[in-house]
RNA sequence: GCCGGAGUAGCUCAGUCGGUUAGAGCAGCGGAAUCAUAAUCCGCGUGUCGGGGGUUCGAGUCCCUCCUCCGGCACCA
C-alpha cells in the first residue's frame, strides 16, 4: 500500500477553536483514518501559525512575550483536537527552529534561483493602529476600517516573489490535472482569477513595523510575510530537508525520500488563493513538485430556524459534544454538510442525524447481539454468513467511489445504506421465527453469523468517523480491535463470544440538549 | 461591472453520453412484526424539474432569454 500525506491549515488564532477550524480537522482526520484503514502509511499534519502582526498585537496588548503567548495557543488547539479525537501525526508550530531554518533556506534559494528582488510597495497607513490596510480595505473617504481616522498613502521597501513569471504553467498545469483543485467550482474561481495579470507577490515586512516573524536570509532588516512563512511549514513538516538546512541541500532535487509532496491540502474555501496560487507558484520558484490534490471545502452557515427560535437562542454545534458525544458530532458534521459545499447548521438536522446514527445503526447492534446472546448463548454460530455479502460488496465500491472524489457525505450515506439494508434483512429472516422452530436451527445459525459479519463491516466502515463507539462495537464482536476494511469481510467469528452491552447511541431527546 | 455556480416532492439532496410511468433520506398517513434503543420493515407523492422560447421522434438533462439566490475578482493568517 501507498503513503499518504495530508494536511490541515495551521491556524492562527488567539481563541478556542471554532466549528471552521474544528469541521476542517475533522475532516481531514476522518480521510487520514480511512486511508490507515484501507492499509495506507499516512502522515497527518496540522498546527499552529506563530507570526505576524496579530500576534504581535494581542501579546502587547496582553503583555506577554509573543512566544509565551504562542505556547498558551498551540497546547489550547493541541487540548481542543484531543476532545474531537483527531489522530494526527505531527503538530508543527512555526516558531519551532526547524521550520525557520526550512523558511531561511526556502528563501534564500528563491533569492538564489533569481526569483526574488527588491521593490517599493505602497499601501496606506493608519499612522495611529501603526498598521497598513490594502485599498480594498478601507472604509468610506479612505479611512481606516478598524477606527475610522483618515490613513495616508506611505511607500516602503519590499522584497517581491516574481509570481508574475509562474501564471502560464499555473494555469497549464490546472487545465492539465482538472482534479487538482477540488471541487469543480472552486477550480474554476482560480482559473477566472488567473484570467487577470498576476502581479509579483510581496514576500517581506520591514522589522521597523514587524518584529515577530523569520528575517530573510539576504535581508535581515525584513521578516517573512506571514503567509509564506505559514504555506513553507508543509515542507517543512515532510521532513525533505535535513535540521540545518541550507539552499544548496540536494534534497530539494529530490524529495522521493521525504513525504513531499502532499497528497492532499485541506483548507476553507476562503484561504484556497494562497494554496492554489501563491504556494505553487512558490513550490515552482523553489524548484519542487507540486502537492497532488487540493481540497477547499464550504462553510458552516446558521439560518435562522424554528427549532433555534422556539429555544431562543443558536446553539454552537461543538457544544453538542456534551450530550451526545464526539463521534455524534463527527458524524452529523460529515453526513450533513455536502463536502465542498455550504451547508446549514440546525438542531433540529442534528437530532435527525443522531436519530439516524442511534436507530439504524446502533439498533441494528442491539437487535443483532441480542438474537446472539438469547438464541446461541453469544457464541456466533459456525454457518456461512454469506447472506449480505452482495450488498457488502456493493457498498465498499460506493465508498471507495465517493472516497476519490472526497465526497465523503456519499461515502457515509453508502455506509448508512447498508445498516439499512441490513435491518432489512432481519425482517427478512425473521430470527425470531426460525429460534421457535427447531427444525430451523441452520437457517437461524446462517442469520447470525450474516449479522455478525456485516457488523464487522460497518464497524471497519463506521469507524473512521466514529472511532470510540466502533472500537466498542468490535470489542462486542470478540474483536480485539477494528478490523480494516480489506479483512473485516472474510474475517472468521465464528465461535467468538459477543455481549450486548448498552445501546452504543443511546435515544435522546431535544430537552436533553 | 466581469467571471462562475445554484434554483428538482414540506425539508436536505441525487439525477451519469438527452430516451421507458423523475428518485433517496427525513417529516406525514396507513399497515406488519415483536429480536431490538416505542427501535425495525412494508405501502402511500396530482412535484408547472425557477419563468418563457427553441433544437429534437423525445429535454430536469442541449441552445437562447429572463427572474431569484450565492460565490470569486489577491497579499485578509
Amino acid at each position: 500500500m501507498g503513503r499518504r500525506y495530508l494536511t490541515t491549515p495551521i491556524y492562527y488564532a488567539s481563541g478556542e477553536p471554532h466549528i471552521g477550524h474544528a469541521y476542517t480537522t475533522i475532516l481531514a482526520d476522518v480521510l487520514a483514518r480511512y486511508y490507515r484503514q484501507e492499509g495506507h502509511e499516512v502522515r497527518f499534519l496540522t498546527g499552529t501559525d506563530e507570526h505576524g502582526q496579530k500576534i504581535q498585537e494581542e501579546a502587547a496588548r496582553r503583555g506577554l512575550a509573543p512566544q509565551a503567548l504562542c505556547d498558551e495557543m498551540a497546547t489550547r488547539f493541541r487540548a481542543a483536537w484531543d476532545r474531537l479525537d483527531i489522530s494526527f501525526d505531527r503538530f508543527i508550530r512555526t516558531t519551532e527552529p526547524e521550520h525557520k531554518a526550512v523558511v531561511r533556506a526556502f528563501m534564500q534559494r528563491l533569492h538564489d534561483r533569481g526569483h526574488i528582488y527588491e521593490g517599493r510597495y505602497t499601501g496606506w497607513y493608519c499612522v495611529h493602529d501603526e498598521r497598513y490596510w490594502t485599498g480594498k480595505d478601507l472604509g468610506e473617504g479612505q479611512t481606516c476600517p478598524d477606527c475610522g481616522r483618515a490613513v495616508r498613502e506611505i511607500e516602503e521597501t519590499n522584497w517581491f516573489f516574481r509570481m508574475s513569471a509562474f501564471q502560464e504553467a499555473l494555469i497549464e498545469h490546472i487545465h492539465r490535472n482538472p482534479e487538482w483543485i477540488v471541487p469543480e467550482i472552486r477550480r474554476n474561481e482560480i482559473l477566472g482569477f488567473l484570467q487577470q495579470p498576476l502581479g509579483d507577490l510581496s514576500i517581506s515586512r520591514p522589522r521597523t513595523r514587524l518584529e515577530w516573524g523569520i528575517p530573510l536570509p539576504f535581508a535581515p532588516e525584513h521578516v517573512t510575510y506571514v503567509w509564506v512563512d505559514a504555506l513553507i511549514n508543509y515542507f517543512t513538516a515532510s521532513g525533505a530537508l535535513g535540521p540545518d538546512p541550507d539552499a544548496a541541500d540536494p534534497a530539494w532535487d529530490d524529495t522521493s525520500a521525504s513525504w513531499w509532496p502532499a497528497d492532499l491540502h485541506l483548507m476553507g474555501k476562503d484561504i484556497l488563493t494562497t494554496h492554489a496560487v501563491y504556494w505553487p507558484t512558490l513550490l515552482m520558484g523553489a524548484g519542487l513538485p507540486l502537492p497532488r490534490r487540493i481540497l477547499a471545502h464550504g462553510w458552516w452557515v446558521v439560518g435562522e430556524t424554528k427549532m433555534s427560535k422556539s429555544l431562543g437562542n443558536v446553539v454552537d454545534p461543538l457544544e453538542l459534544r456534551e450530550a451526545f458525544g464526539i463521534d455524534a458530532l463527527r458524524w452529523y458534521l460529515l453526513r450533513e454538510m455536502p463536502t465542498g459545499q455550504d451547508a446549514s447548521y440546525t438542531l433540529e438536522r442534528f437530532l435527525a442525524r443522531y436519530d439516524e446514527l442511534a436507530n439504524v445503526l446502533g439498533n441494528l447492534a442491539s437487535r443483532a447481539l441480542s438474537m446472539t446472546v438469547r438464541y446461541r448463548e453469544g457464541v456466533v454460530p459456525n454457518a456461512p454468513g454469506t447472506g449480505l455479502d452482495a450488498a457488502i460488496a456493493a457498498t465498499l465500491a460506493r465508498v471507495d467511489e465517493a472516497l476519490s472524489g472526497f465526497r465523503v457525505h456519499d461515502a457515509l450515506a453508502a455506509a448508512m445504506d447498508l445498516a439499512r439494508e441490513a435491518n432489512g434483512y432481519v425482517e427478512v429472516r425473521e430470527p425470531w421465527a426460525q429460534a421457535r422452530d427447531p427444525e430451523r436451527a441452520r437457517e437461524l445459525d446462517e442469520t447470525l453469523a450474516t449479522l455478525a459479519r456485516v457488523l464487522t463491516v460497518l464497524a471497519a466502515l463506521f469507524q473512521p468517523v466514529c472511532p470510540g463507539r466502533m472500537a466498542e462495537l468490535a470489542g462486542r464482536l470478540g474483536l480485539e480491535a477494528v478490523p480494516t476494511l480489506a479483512r473485516a469481510g472474510t474475517l472468521p467469528l465464528a465461535g467468538r463470544t459477543v455481549a450486548k452491552g448498552d445501546p452504543l447511541f443511546p435515544r435522546k431527546a431535544a430537552e436533553d440538549v
